[in-house]
RNA sequence: GUCUCGGUAGCUCAGCUGGAUAGAGCAAUCCCCUCCUAAGGGAUAGGUCGCAGGUUCGAAUCCUGCCCGGGACGCCA
């Protein structure tokens, strides 16, 4: 609740209107207003203007199609409206002048003074440069990840982490307050399994024979947990392994295609917790600490941050479950059918009924994910967001579904889906096998590529399309590499700055400010432009959920720095321009650390 | 079968929620370091925006139907 208030506070104090598109369309909207008014037109004025950059400098910076848009419900020609319009435009000192063009096009000239200024800005406001206030303090429940502690991450985990932490960054820059939480399922099924496993690799590890089940956690991960195991108990937990497979289900067989893996991995567990007793759930407890100790410093050295994390066990002593399931049958959505309990999804516009308890009296998953749900809309979020991956997909109708059951607002939940990334190595397709447990895991591809490379290129992309993740090309130094090529940009303006220093030379910002109207050259207004769209590139990205807008805008945005680099000199010119220019070149230094920051990404002084 | 995502230059993809002449990077051909990092830049060439209808002043973008690919659909977790 402080912190909340706090971060209001913090937000408001920031709120600064520094989004050039946003000013140029109240000077619309204000002309509308006025327009409206005095011919008594009765027009609903809309909220949002229809403004958008031009493409061709010679259609001025900004467009704006309103006059089209309004020439049905006024039954006007979009000329003459749009002639109406540039005359009710109110006076600012931002506009240098208006055009109208094409079949009702008005064109919008900005003054230079106003491209210029941009560049005080950034010097001024430096890392706040490009924040907003879109989100106004909302405070916003971003869910990512969430994968079952049973092992590693692996590279598909990876593309949610970087695509959520930079969401959070990019939400949070945007002045949403953002709370980033990992759902840890610790009390299922599967940590009984994995603690089975490692049972049984502590078992062999004691000089037990038999044949490790199909349906159990073969990773290496899990052999090394057994030997630590090994080394703290000893052969307290040991077992004869003819005593534990007697009488068991038989295993499923690949060559015969008999036999039943869950029955038989049921049995051993069971068979494991008889003889083990209190003990079973030792190990179940070292297990899940270990992988989850495992994930939070793979986190850490991702850079991805999660606020909390979220034990279903504890909802599980909380009696959440049980209130979820009493709601739901409070208002009416719960029957019985063939002795387990049933939610009447179908209800809500999902294709089936699902269960909620099995005959055998426990829980389904789902049921525990709809308790979460209900943990969520209680701590008063006004925005939930769920990012799962695309092969969840089949659960975002039930678990609309389940919350409008239990009576939230459905329109608060988003769920996002983030596709899986395809490793290449140049053209060939990296091979990856859950199964045998030969996946390539998170670590070993940020070891492979690095940290900047991989979070670049986790988030290139829009997160519901497939990704080609290339690791020959996340480890060129070449100009083909994005993140080298935005990198180097930056490196290079560093790189100036120390050459000013080794030339003796002081740099002076405010006789810079004074000059900015010097800064005459395309490739200076076309960086100046691409800078003052800085703000609506992050406003964009944070409402759309799309940070991979922000990668292609900085690419664009190095280009545009490398062509002016080229071009230019900034040191061997007039003091004056020289200071002008160097202004210039240290805000487009502060606009690619800051873009970078967001997405996870380093800005290197020196390559 | 149902749902879902995609199909834009030879390849990988942008395309700002309907705008003006369709945009990058790679690959191809040619060119630019006596100069702050060539990990850079310039030029040329490259297109039936999967196909067919529809909506309107205007469609790669929205709607419908097909075609072709990826993926998902359990009393699994």
């Amino acid at each position: 609740m402080l912190h909340s208030l706090f971060s209001w506070i913090i937000s408001f104090l920031n709120h600064r209107p520094n989004i050039m598109k946003n000013n140029v369309k109240e000077l619309i909207k204000k002309a509308l207003i006025q327009w409206n008014e005095q011919d008594q037109l009765s027009l609903t004025i809309p909220d949002d203007v229809h403004l958008e950059r031009t493409k061709d400098a010679s259609h001025g910076d900004f467009a704006s199609n309103v006059a089209m848009a309004l020439a049905k419900p006024l039954k006007q020609k979009p000329r003459s409206i749009a002639e109406a319009i540039v005359k009710h435009l109110p006076a600012s000192d931002l506009v240098d002048k208006v055009e109208i063009a094409g079949p009702g096009f008005i064109n919008i000239y900005l003054k230079s003074d106003t491209q210029h200024a941009v560049v005080k800005t950034v010097l001024a406001e430096g890392d706040q440069f490009g924040h907003g206030n879109q989100g106004n303090g909302q405070r916003v429940m971003l869910e990512f990840v969430s994968a079952n502690p049973t092992g590693p991450l692996h590279v598909g985990h990876g593309r949610s982490a970087a695509y959520g932490a930079a969401l959070a960054q990019v939400m949070s820059a945007a002045g949403y307050d953002v709370h980033t939480e990992y759902y840890v399922n610790d009390a299922g099924r599967q940590m009984a399994i994995l603690a089975a496993s490692i049972w049984l690799r502590y078992l062999a590890h004691c000089g037990e024979v038999f044949t490790f089940p199909s349906n159990g956690y073969k990773g290496d991960y899990v052999v090394g947990m057994a030997e630590a195991l090994f080394a703290d108990v000893g052969e307290d937990y040991r077992m004869p392994a003819a005593q534990l497979f007697q009488d068991l289900p038989q295993d499923f067989d690949e060559e015969s295609k008999t036999g039943d893996k869950e029955a038989h991995i049921d049995a051993i567990i069971a068979g494991g917790k008889d003889f083990l007793g209190d003990r079973f759930q030792a190990i179940l407890q070292r297990g899940v600490k270990a992988v989850l100790d495992d994930i939070k410093d793979d986190f850490e050295g991702f850079g991805v941050h999660i606020d909390e994390w979220f034990s279903e066990e504890s909802l599980l002593h909380s009696e959440a479950l049980h209130q979820t399931i009493d709601r739901l049958e409070k208002n009416g959505y719960l029957y019985e059918k063939d002795g387990a309990r049933w939610f009447r999804a179908t209800d809500f516009d999902d294709e089936k009924d699902r269960v909620v308890v099995r005959s055998n009296g426990t829980h389904t998953y789902f049921a525990s994910d709809l308790a979460y749900h209900a943990s969520k809309y209680e701590r008063g979020f006004d925005q939930i967001i769920d990012i799962f991956g695309a092969d969840h997909h089949g659960y975002v109708a039930r678990m609309e579904a389940g919350v409008a059951a239990m009576g939230f607002d459905v329109a608060r939940l988003n769920i996002l889906l983030v596709q899986f990334a395809i490793l290449f190595r140049g053209k060939e397709r990296v091979q990856m096998s859950t199964r045998s447990g030969s996946f390539v895991t998170l670590r070993q591809l940020r070891e492979e590529v690095g940290n900047d490379a991989a979070r670049f290129f986790y988030v290139m992309r829009k997160c519901e399309q497939h990704l080609d993740f290339d690791l020959e090309l996340a480890k060129s130094k070449t100009n083909e590499n994005p993140v080298y090529y935005i990198q180097y940009a930056h490196a290079r303006v560093c790189s100036v700055m120390r050459q000013l220093g080794e030339k003796g030379l002081k740099h002076d910002m405010a006789l810079g400010n004074e000059g900015l109207s010097s800064l005459v050259e395309p490739e200076e207004v076309a960086l100046l432009r691409a800078l003052s769209r800085y703000p609506e590139v992050i406003e964009a990205a944070a409402l759309n959920h799309e940070p991979h807008i922000i990668a292609n805008y900085l690419r664009d945005f190095a280009n545009d720095f490398h062509v002016y680099y080229n071009a230019h000199r900034f040191l061997d010119v007039p003091e004056a321009l020289r200071h002008a220019r160097i202004n210039l070149i240290i805000a487009v230094r502060q606009v690619l650390k800051n873009g970078l920051q967001l997405l996870g990404v380093s800005a290197p002084e020196k390559m």
